[in-house]
DNA sequence: TACGAAATGTAGCAATGGCTACGGATGATG
DNA sequence: CATCATCCGTAGCCATTGCTACATTTCGTA
Protein backbone atom coordinates (compact mmCIF):
# COMPACT_ATOMS: atom_id res chain seq x y z
CA UNK A 1 0.00 0.00 0.00
CA UNK A 2 1.48 3.43 -1.01
CA UNK A 3 1.96 5.75 1.88
CA UNK A 4 -0.39 8.74 1.75
CA UNK A 5 1.17 12.52 1.72
CA UNK A 6 0.02 14.65 4.32
CA UNK A 7 -2.05 17.25 3.40
CA UNK A 8 -0.71 20.70 3.23
CA UNK A 9 -4.07 22.32 4.16
CA UNK A 10 -2.46 24.59 6.55
CA UNK A 11 0.10 26.20 4.62
CA UNK A 12 -1.93 26.09 1.52
CA UNK A 13 -4.89 27.26 3.09
CA UNK A 14 -7.11 28.32 -0.01
CA UNK A 15 -5.78 30.49 -2.49
CA UNK A 16 -8.69 32.32 -2.88
CA UNK A 17 -9.87 33.02 0.33
CA UNK A 18 -6.67 33.97 1.22
CA UNK A 19 -5.78 36.31 -1.60
CA UNK A 20 -9.32 38.31 -0.27
CA UNK A 21 -7.66 38.63 2.95
CA UNK A 22 -4.41 40.11 1.67
CA UNK A 23 -6.44 42.28 -0.77
CA UNK A 24 -8.31 43.22 2.43
CA UNK A 25 -5.48 44.59 4.26
CA UNK A 26 -3.28 46.37 1.08
CA UNK A 27 -6.65 48.48 1.21
CA UNK A 28 -7.09 49.51 4.52
CA UNK A 29 -3.66 50.37 4.71
CA UNK A 30 -3.28 52.04 1.78
CA UNK A 31 -6.81 53.85 3.04
CA UNK A 32 -4.70 55.03 6.27
CA UNK A 33 -2.16 56.11 4.38
CA UNK A 34 -3.69 58.26 1.59
CA UNK A 35 -5.69 59.88 4.39
CA UNK A 36 -2.31 60.89 6.45
CA UNK A 37 -0.98 61.98 3.01
CA UNK A 38 -3.61 63.23 1.20
CA UNK A 39 -6.23 64.49 3.63
CA UNK A 40 -8.79 61.83 2.47
CA UNK A 41 -8.73 59.16 0.04
CA UNK A 42 -10.88 59.18 -3.47
CA UNK A 43 -11.63 56.18 -5.07
CA UNK A 44 -9.13 57.42 -8.07
CA UNK A 45 -6.27 57.75 -5.60
CA UNK A 46 -6.65 54.04 -4.39
CA UNK A 47 -6.36 53.15 -8.47
CA UNK A 48 -3.41 54.80 -8.51
CA UNK A 49 -1.93 53.97 -5.96
CA UNK A 50 -2.65 50.19 -6.59
CA UNK A 51 -1.93 50.55 -10.36
CA UNK A 52 -5.56 49.36 -11.48
CA UNK A 53 -8.69 51.14 -12.90
CA UNK A 54 -11.24 52.88 -10.95
CA UNK A 55 -13.72 50.07 -11.85
CA UNK A 56 -11.25 47.52 -10.14
CA UNK A 57 -11.08 49.82 -6.80
CA UNK A 58 -15.16 50.69 -6.79
CA UNK A 59 -15.62 46.75 -6.81
CA UNK A 60 -13.37 45.91 -4.03
CA UNK A 61 -13.95 49.04 -1.95
CA UNK A 62 -18.10 47.98 -2.43
CA UNK A 63 -17.35 44.63 -0.86
CA UNK A 64 -14.99 45.48 2.07
CA UNK A 65 -17.93 48.56 2.92
CA UNK A 66 -19.89 45.12 2.95
CA UNK A 67 -17.61 43.53 5.32
CA UNK A 68 -17.28 46.53 7.55
CA UNK A 69 -13.97 47.28 6.95
CA UNK A 70 -14.66 50.97 4.72
CA UNK A 71 -16.85 53.31 5.33
CA UNK A 72 -17.98 54.62 1.65
CA UNK A 73 -20.77 56.41 0.03
CA UNK A 74 -21.56 57.19 -3.49
CA UNK A 75 -18.88 60.08 -5.12
CA UNK A 76 -17.81 60.58 -1.74
CA UNK A 77 -14.42 59.49 0.13
CA UNK A 78 -13.61 56.35 1.31
CA UNK A 79 -13.30 56.30 5.16
CA UNK A 80 -12.05 53.43 7.74
CA UNK A 81 -14.57 51.80 10.31
CA UNK A 82 -13.34 51.34 13.50
CA UNK A 83 -12.85 47.60 12.54
CA UNK A 84 -11.01 48.92 9.68
CA UNK A 85 -8.84 51.30 11.35
CA UNK A 86 -7.78 48.62 13.75
CA UNK A 87 -7.03 46.15 10.94
CA UNK A 88 -4.69 49.08 8.88
CA UNK A 89 -2.85 49.91 12.29
CA UNK A 90 -1.68 45.88 12.62
CA UNK A 91 -1.15 45.52 9.22
CA UNK A 92 1.06 48.77 9.07
CA UNK A 93 2.79 48.13 11.97
CA UNK A 94 3.86 44.50 10.73
CA UNK A 95 4.67 46.26 7.52
CA UNK A 96 6.99 48.84 9.02
CA UNK A 97 8.71 45.75 11.07
CA UNK A 98 9.13 43.92 8.11
CA UNK A 99 10.77 46.66 6.16
CA UNK A 100 12.92 47.60 8.91
CA UNK A 101 13.99 43.61 8.94
CA UNK A 102 14.93 43.51 5.74
CA UNK A 103 16.79 46.84 5.75
CA UNK A 104 18.44 45.63 8.50
CA UNK A 105 19.82 42.39 7.17
CA UNK A 106 21.14 44.22 4.70
CA UNK A 107 18.65 44.81 1.87
CA UNK A 108 18.89 47.93 0.09
CA UNK A 109 15.96 49.86 0.34
CA UNK A 110 14.25 49.58 -2.96
CA UNK A 111 14.69 45.84 -2.95
CA UNK A 112 13.25 45.80 1.17
CA UNK A 113 10.24 47.87 0.02
CA UNK A 114 9.48 45.55 -2.73
CA UNK A 115 9.87 42.12 -1.32
CA UNK A 116 8.18 43.39 2.17
CA UNK A 117 5.01 44.13 0.56
CA UNK A 118 5.23 40.69 -0.87
CA UNK A 119 6.00 38.76 2.42
CA UNK A 120 3.82 41.19 5.37
CA UNK A 121 0.99 39.28 4.46
CA UNK A 122 2.74 35.74 5.33
CA UNK A 123 4.39 36.25 8.92
CA UNK A 124 2.68 34.67 11.48
CA UNK A 125 3.21 36.39 14.87
CA UNK A 126 6.19 33.73 15.90
CA UNK A 127 8.34 35.14 12.65
CA UNK A 128 7.24 38.59 13.43
CA UNK A 129 8.46 38.46 17.20
CA UNK A 130 11.88 37.05 15.93
CA UNK A 131 12.26 39.86 13.60
CA UNK A 132 11.33 42.15 16.34
CA UNK A 133 14.15 40.68 18.39
CA UNK A 134 16.50 40.76 15.48
CA UNK A 135 15.96 44.69 15.42
CA UNK A 136 17.03 45.12 18.99
CA UNK A 137 20.15 43.79 18.63
CA UNK B 1 -3.03 71.50 -6.22
CA UNK B 2 -2.54 68.04 -4.90
CA UNK B 3 0.43 66.46 -4.79
CA UNK B 4 0.02 63.07 -6.40
CA UNK B 5 0.98 59.81 -4.50
CA UNK B 6 2.93 57.31 -6.59
CA UNK B 7 1.80 54.37 -7.79
CA UNK B 8 2.97 51.13 -6.29
CA UNK B 9 3.24 49.32 -9.86
CA UNK B 10 6.14 47.43 -8.52
CA UNK B 11 5.11 45.91 -5.49
CA UNK B 12 1.45 45.83 -6.57
CA UNK B 13 2.31 43.88 -9.86
CA UNK B 14 -0.60 42.91 -11.40
CA UNK B 15 -2.26 40.77 -8.53
CA UNK B 16 -3.69 38.06 -10.51
CA UNK B 17 -0.96 37.29 -12.79
CA UNK B 18 1.22 37.51 -10.24
CA UNK B 19 -0.82 34.74 -7.96
CA UNK B 20 -0.89 32.96 -11.57
CA UNK B 21 3.40 32.14 -11.30
CA UNK B 22 3.00 31.91 -7.83
CA UNK B 23 0.32 28.50 -8.20
CA UNK B 24 2.68 27.39 -11.33
CA UNK B 25 5.72 27.54 -8.81
CA UNK B 26 3.60 26.07 -6.15
CA UNK B 27 2.69 22.85 -8.66
CA UNK B 28 6.06 21.99 -10.34
CA UNK B 29 7.59 22.08 -6.96
CA UNK B 30 4.90 19.69 -5.20
CA UNK B 31 5.08 17.51 -8.53
CA UNK B 32 8.62 17.27 -8.10
CA UNK B 33 8.35 16.50 -4.28
CA UNK B 34 6.01 13.69 -4.86
CA UNK B 35 7.86 12.14 -7.65
CA UNK B 36 10.74 11.70 -4.74
CA UNK B 37 8.29 10.78 -2.36
CA UNK B 38 5.55 8.04 -4.37
CA UNK B 39 7.81 7.32 -7.72
CA UNK B 40 5.15 9.18 -9.67
CA UNK B 41 2.64 12.04 -9.24
CA UNK B 42 -0.79 11.38 -9.88
CA UNK B 43 -3.91 14.10 -9.69
CA UNK B 44 -5.44 13.11 -6.74
CA UNK B 45 -1.72 13.09 -4.78
CA UNK B 46 -1.77 16.77 -5.60
CA UNK B 47 -5.62 16.91 -4.49
CA UNK B 48 -4.43 15.71 -0.81
CA UNK B 49 -1.23 17.73 -1.19
CA UNK B 50 -2.79 21.34 -1.50
CA UNK B 51 -6.06 20.19 0.24
CA UNK B 52 -8.35 20.93 -2.85
CA UNK B 53 -10.73 18.63 -5.06
CA UNK B 54 -8.76 16.74 -7.78
CA UNK B 55 -11.26 19.27 -9.96
CA UNK B 56 -9.20 22.13 -9.49
CA UNK B 57 -6.20 20.18 -9.95
CA UNK B 58 -6.94 18.70 -13.36
CA UNK B 59 -7.75 22.19 -14.33
CA UNK B 60 -4.26 23.55 -13.57
CA UNK B 61 -2.76 20.92 -14.68
CA UNK B 62 -3.99 21.57 -17.80
CA UNK B 63 -2.94 25.19 -17.97
CA UNK B 64 0.67 24.26 -16.84
CA UNK B 65 0.82 21.55 -19.53
CA UNK B 66 0.08 24.42 -22.04
CA UNK B 67 2.64 26.61 -20.61
CA UNK B 68 4.98 23.93 -21.29
CA UNK B 69 5.55 23.31 -17.60
CA UNK B 70 4.40 19.90 -16.97
CA UNK B 71 3.15 16.66 -19.18
CA UNK B 72 0.22 15.28 -18.52
CA UNK B 73 -1.94 12.67 -20.68
CA UNK B 74 -5.23 11.68 -19.58
CA UNK B 75 -5.13 9.25 -17.12
CA UNK B 76 -1.41 9.24 -16.32
CA UNK B 77 0.58 10.58 -13.73
CA UNK B 78 1.92 14.24 -14.29
CA UNK B 79 4.99 15.04 -15.05
CA UNK B 80 7.40 17.83 -15.34
CA UNK B 81 8.84 18.97 -18.54
CA UNK B 82 12.76 20.22 -18.65
CA UNK B 83 11.14 24.16 -18.22
CA UNK B 84 9.40 23.12 -14.96
CA UNK B 85 12.01 20.88 -13.94
CA UNK B 86 14.59 23.73 -14.14
CA UNK B 87 12.19 26.37 -12.26
CA UNK B 88 11.15 23.11 -9.41
CA UNK B 89 14.93 23.19 -8.48
CA UNK B 90 15.00 27.19 -8.29
CA UNK B 91 11.71 27.15 -6.39
CA UNK B 92 12.81 24.19 -3.94
CA UNK B 93 16.20 25.61 -3.02
CA UNK B 94 14.48 29.51 -2.37
CA UNK B 95 12.24 27.66 -0.19
CA UNK B 96 14.38 25.99 1.60
CA UNK B 97 17.09 28.71 2.31
CA UNK B 98 13.41 30.64 3.30
CA UNK B 99 12.78 27.90 5.65
CA UNK B 100 16.43 27.11 7.07
CA UNK B 101 16.86 31.13 7.37
CA UNK B 102 13.71 31.33 9.36
CA UNK B 103 14.49 28.46 11.89
CA UNK B 104 18.32 30.21 12.29
CA UNK B 105 16.31 33.63 13.03
CA UNK B 106 14.70 31.32 15.56
CA UNK B 107 11.09 30.53 14.45
CA UNK B 108 10.10 27.37 15.81
CA UNK B 109 10.03 24.17 12.85
CA UNK B 110 6.34 24.63 12.34
CA UNK B 111 5.63 28.14 12.04
CA UNK B 112 8.75 28.30 9.96
CA UNK B 113 7.27 25.83 7.62
CA UNK B 114 3.91 27.66 7.50
CA UNK B 115 5.28 31.33 6.83
CA UNK B 116 7.90 29.89 4.44
CA UNK B 117 5.33 28.60 2.35
CA UNK B 118 3.59 31.81 1.72
CA UNK B 119 7.06 33.95 1.82
CA UNK B 120 9.19 32.27 -0.65
CA UNK B 121 7.04 33.80 -3.69
CA UNK B 122 8.09 36.91 -2.60
CA UNK B 123 11.88 36.73 -1.90
CA UNK B 124 13.83 38.81 -4.53
CA UNK B 125 17.13 37.82 -5.45
CA UNK B 126 18.80 40.42 -3.31
CA UNK B 127 16.70 39.75 0.09
CA UNK B 128 17.80 35.79 -1.10
CA UNK B 129 21.22 36.84 -0.93
CA UNK B 130 21.01 38.13 2.29
CA UNK B 131 19.59 35.04 3.92
CA UNK B 132 22.54 32.74 2.87
CA UNK B 133 24.84 35.15 4.51
CA UNK B 134 22.91 35.49 7.42
CA UNK B 135 22.79 31.45 7.24
CA UNK B 136 26.59 31.71 6.55
CA UNK B 137 27.11 33.07 9.85
C1' DT C 1 -13.07 -11.56 -19.30
C1' DA C 2 -16.12 -8.90 -17.02
C1' DC C 3 -17.13 -6.16 -12.81
C1' DG C 4 -16.59 -2.64 -9.71
C1' DA C 5 -13.85 0.66 -7.26
C1' DA C 6 -10.83 4.27 -7.80
C1' DA C 7 -9.00 7.85 -10.67
C1' DT C 8 -9.79 11.33 -13.91
C1' DG C 9 -12.33 14.25 -17.01
C1' DT C 10 -16.40 17.44 -18.12
C1' DA C 11 -20.26 20.58 -17.22
C1' DG C 12 -21.56 24.25 -14.95
C1' DC C 13 -21.90 27.37 -10.78
C1' DA C 14 -19.76 31.15 -7.55
C1' DA C 15 -16.30 34.56 -5.89
C1' DT C 16 -12.48 37.51 -6.86
C1' DG C 17 -9.98 40.73 -9.51
C1' DG C 18 -8.52 42.42 -14.05
C1' DC C 19 -10.47 45.28 -18.19
C1' DT C 20 -13.25 48.71 -21.67
C1' DA C 21 -17.19 51.33 -22.68
C1' DC C 22 -20.60 54.13 -21.36
C1' DG C 23 -23.46 57.19 -18.48
C1' DG C 24 -24.56 59.83 -14.37
C1' DA C 25 -22.91 62.93 -10.49
C1' DT C 26 -20.06 66.73 -8.69
C1' DG C 27 -17.88 70.74 -8.53
C1' DA C 28 -15.02 74.53 -10.36
C1' DT C 29 -15.21 78.26 -13.34
C1' DG C 30 -16.74 81.36 -16.87
C1' DC D 1 -26.30 79.38 -13.20
C1' DA D 2 -24.80 76.77 -17.05
C1' DT D 3 -21.05 74.16 -18.84
C1' DC D 4 -17.45 70.99 -18.79
C1' DA D 5 -13.82 68.29 -16.93
C1' DT D 6 -13.18 65.01 -13.54
C1' DC D 7 -14.76 61.45 -10.70
C1' DC D 8 -17.38 57.47 -10.01
C1' DG D 9 -20.95 53.82 -10.83
C1' DT D 10 -22.91 50.13 -13.89
C1' DA D 11 -22.93 46.75 -17.51
C1' DG D 12 -20.66 43.21 -19.19
C1' DC D 13 -16.53 40.73 -20.75
C1' DC D 14 -12.37 37.43 -19.34
C1' DA D 15 -9.17 34.53 -16.30
C1' DT D 16 -8.23 32.11 -12.13
C1' DT D 17 -9.43 29.05 -8.52
C1' DG D 18 -12.79 27.08 -5.56
C1' DC D 19 -16.90 23.69 -5.63
C1' DT D 20 -20.65 19.62 -6.66
C1' DA D 21 -22.57 16.41 -9.74
C1' DC D 22 -22.09 13.35 -13.21
C1' DA D 23 -19.58 10.71 -17.01
C1' DT D 24 -15.72 8.11 -18.45
C1' DT D 25 -11.37 5.49 -18.18
C1' DT D 26 -8.27 2.23 -15.88
C1' DC D 27 -7.05 -1.59 -13.59
C1' DG D 28 -7.03 -5.22 -10.11
C1' DT D 29 -9.50 -9.20 -9.15
C1' DA D 30 -13.21 -12.38 -9.00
Amino acid sequence: MEEKVKARSVPFSQTRSRHASETAEDYVEAVMELIEELGECRVLDLARYFNVSHVTVSRIVKRLHDENLLYSQPYKPVELTAEGSKLAKRVKERHEIVLAFLIALGVDRTNAEIDSEGIEHHVGSKTLAEMKRFLKR
